[in-house]
DNA sequence: AAATTTTACAACCGCCAAGTA
DNA sequence: GTACTTGGCGGTTGTAAAATT
């Protein structure tokens, strides 16, 4: 029995003779979960959700918990480190939804599963390739991932820039946590070469008073977030280390034939010579409309070509 | 302004493995 | 040992909101 019916005794009763609910919850039926939760706490789906008087499965009522309700769920917008992970986890793990999870705090496996399969899979249909095919796993990792990196490094660089008088005690502490975060996250990653100025310059973007629509809080991947032309020269400059030990985090991105710099500055480094580069950057703000002007049919029928070509 | 299409995401489905009676 | 229950997972669907025509 896969929750089709519940027995109550010695019956077996049918979902119809139960009256089980479904489609969205209400926000009564919400209510009524955490407050039983809270008292009762979690497990034992089934009987959860008959004691609480919710007519609804089990299954439902767990879903509803770990995806929407919990008090730890985040939710709101993909950060660009939150995406730069997903890229990475996923050409690890595949589609391992709850694994991936797992390395972002507060993220659902839904809601990663989402992600993937509004922004990331839409991309790979306008290519016209599998999303699973080495093309399209070469064009996020060589492509879209430095460009991601080198986006948050911007964005940090900004931030140091902006708000280099904005320094309390409570925020100190605060970065040293996060600090610590990112870096076990990242050190999963592999990204060794991340430092703690960078990290910590980063962090400190998320503490500021003014941080709430900020490049990095708020973005939607493959360029749909809204910014300003001033960021422009920041994303569209060669990545600079902040200091002079060769700790740039984008360069865990480097091909093993071509430099990351190389795909940044110079696309003919791994792309064809000719190659509009920023016109295929997913996070192309140009023109200050980011909304997806990076696949334009030129670039589109380009790349498609040298696809093709790839795959002789 | 209305109709249509697209997007984003909550919710459901079916399968499977582990636990339990 | 086995039939059943439960919870977890990945895939898919339904639908409200936003965007476009």
């Amino acid at each position: 029995m896969d929750e089709k019916g519940r027995r109550t005794s010695n019956t077996l009763l049918s979902e119809d003779e139960m009256d089980l609910r479904r489609g969205p919850w209400t926000v009564d039926e919400d209510l009524t979960l955490i407050n039983y939760i809270a008292t009762h706490g979690e497990g034992r789906w089934n009987t959860l959700a008959l004691s609480a008087g919710l007519k609804r499965t089990g299954k439902s009522c767990r879903l509803r918990w770990l995806n929407y309700l919990r008090p730890d769920v985040r939710r709101g917008n993909i950060t660009l480190e939150e995406q730069l992970l997903i890229l990475e986890l996923h050409s690890r793990w595949g589609n391992r939804w709850s694994k991936i999870a797992q390395y972002l705090p507060g993220r659902t496996d839904n809601e990663i599963k989402n992600y993937w399969r509004t922004r990331v899979q839409k991309h790979a249909k306008q290519l016209k390739c599998d999303v699973n095919s080495k093309q399209f796993k070469d064009t996020m990792r060589y492509l879209w991932m430095p460009r991601l990196v080198e986006r948050i490094q911007a964005a940090a660089t900004a931030s140091v820039t902006t708000n280099k008088a904005y320094t309390s005690e409570n925020n100190l502490k605060n970065n040293e946590i996060e600090v610590h975060n990112l870096k076990d996250k990242m050190g999963l990653m592999d990204l060794s070469a991340m430092n703690s100025d960078f990290v910590g310059s980063y962090v400190m973007q998320s503490h500021t008073p003014e941080n709430s629509s900020t490049a990095l809080s708020s973005s939607d991947s493959f360029g749909t977030q809204v910014s300003t032309k001033s960021d422009l020269t920041d994303y569209y400059s060669v990545p600079v280390s902040r200091n002079n030990n060769n700790t740039n985090p984008a360069d865990y991105y480097q091909p093993s034939q071509t430099s990351y710099s190389n795909c940044i500055t110079s696309p003919s480094g791994f792309f064809p010579q000719g190659l509009d580069f920023q016109s295929l950057d997913p996070w192309n703000l140009q023109n200050g409309d980011s909304s997806d002007n990076f696949w334009n049919v030129e670039n589109m029928l380009f790349l498609e070509q040298h696809l093709m070509n790839d795959n002789m």
